[in-house]
DNA sequence: CACATTCATCGTCTTAGAGCGATATGTTTA
DNA sequence: TAAACATATCGCTCTAAGACGATGAATGTG
């Protein structure tokens, strides 16, 4: 039972974060807590659709949400989550830099054929 | 340029690992390189299912495929991608355990109530 | 060469999720 | 208490993705 809740419990993690605008948003929070007020002007979306992935995080167990006042304050429960974008971003540069060698490596060989 | 493909990128990877077949498969494979026609059996999915589920971690580079004869064998060709995995399953069972121990005061609390 | 094996790809169906406007809910302010 | 503000939620549309059977493209075998 409990191996199936992890295993449903990782592929919400790993859900939240496979969206652009949810990465945006924990990049964004990751330089300290933001009420929604403030985050809304930083993304060119509606208020509903912001708060909807700001409630996907929420649920992942990867925001944390605190009310104040008439505003609701957004932060980083769990860090670790941008230790793992990091790594992410580390394998989408090697593969980049990849393709951008085999780039020059064609190039050059086109080159020497004409 | 480059910032934007890294960021499309990221979410390719993202969006890879966020489906509970494909984690199941790389877990699989993390044991060595496999045959499709081994992983099949191993899995209560149609071949062509599996084969797409193999071609996308392919195509986000988590996975190297070679063809030997008349099969294809696929290994992780980026161990990082298990660290990643372990990372997201300490956060899986870590709020796992919270709803757990929540679980024990409310139980312990509705008890003393009564 | 005909056939079996292995795997990828295509076409189709169905479901999940993104996006947004409109509305609901709760809070401060006048 | 009415009005303004901040945010969540609902209802809807549209697109992306999962699943699978059928087909196609290789490779090996009798």
């Amino acid at each position: 039972m409990t191996a199936k809740s992890v295993s449903n419990m990782r592929v919400k993690i790993l859900s939240a974060l496979s969206d652009p605008i949810r990465l945006d948003l924990l990049v964004y929070l990751s330089g300290g807590e933001r009420c929604v007020c403030e985050i809304l002007p930083a993304f060119q979306r509606s208020q509903s659709t912001i708060s909807k992935h700001l409630n996907i995080l929420y649920e992942a167990d990867i925001l944390e949400r605190r009310v104040d006042g008439k505003r609701t304050i957004y932060c980083i429960k769990e860090p670790m989550v941008l230790e793992i974008i990091r790594m992410v971003d580390c394998m989408a540069l090697k593969k980049i830099s990849q393709l951008a060698e085999a780039g020059k490596i064609l190039e050059k060989t086109l080159g020497n054929n004409q």
